[in-house]
DNA sequence: CAGTATCCTCCAAGATACTG
DNA sequence: CAGTATCTTGGAGGATACTG
């Protein structure tokens, strides 16, 4: 099975920390939320209360059977969640973030919260935009 | 000219603010960051210092003159930043957080703070969960 | 210096079918 | 219910060359 984000981490001892460098362990974490459905998942997870698979795909709307998984298991691998399967018929696995996930996930959901409150800033900030760039086609404003 | 994350949004009065929802405005902020390197280009101008745009070139290790130019200009359209032409011979362009990007700025800083912060952990958790995979290939834990 | 303009590659993500 | 297994594809991202 292929997991998302594979930066296996090869730097040790003194490694460089520096986000801004190529071979920064920390940009795994980027890599990490540059996948589509990490941060919902996340942020759903968020306050905490453990969902089911199904539980999880319906609140995600659009995420397929496949991204689900591929996403949680990426999660689980970084230790950001845990996976506990109830061995009933029919199955049922709950899905839980752990201490760290949940660092990560208060963090996301401040992102989140932010979207919901600026969207209507960046909306018109766009539409500013793009007006300009229809009358003046060159496209650079200069500066005085 | 073509720009990154082009979600067009479309709702208006009583849109949907629910960030799991596939048509909510908010999702654009998510598909902003999951963009390679919007969060590395707001966290590299987050302490409001304006940047030109080879120091942002090698301050962002690996990024390549087109991906560059396309992040800041889907932040400018955004509204995230300023872009600030100087008539100089050579010319002399500035970026610089508006009071907008600013907000999100400080936001994904502590996203990549908490990075450098864990990342060992993370990187403890994958260990482990490798070591486990080797072991058990069918690979499920069982809950008690 | 700060970009455009092309061409090309690769893989995240989707669609679909099957299963313990 | 909660997955796995394949096949396919759009487009993000990279490489390279050229320019006001």
């Amino acid at each position: 099975m292929r997991y998302l984000v594979d930066t296996g981490f090869e730097l040790r001892e003194h490694e460089d920390l520096d986000i801004f460098l190529r071979a920064a362990p920390t940009r795994a974490v980027l890599e990490l939320l540059a996948s589509k459905w990490t941060m919902l998942v996340l942020v759903a997870l968020g306050d905490g209360r453990p969902m089911r698979f199904n539980e999880l795909r319906r609140r995600l709307e659009g995420v397929t059977q496949k991204m689900l998984t591929q996403t949680l298991r990426a999660l689980e691998r970084d230790g950001l969640l845990t996976r506990t399967v109830y061995p009933t018929v029919p199955p049922r696995v709950e899905y839980r973030l752990t201490a760290l996930g949940g660092g990560l996930g208060k963090l996301l959901t401040a992102v989140t919260d932010w979207s919901r409150e600026h969207v209507a800033e960046m909306r018109a900030a766009r539409a500013a935009f793009e007006e300009r760039a229809a009358h003046q086609p060159q496209g650079v404003g200069t500066a005085p």
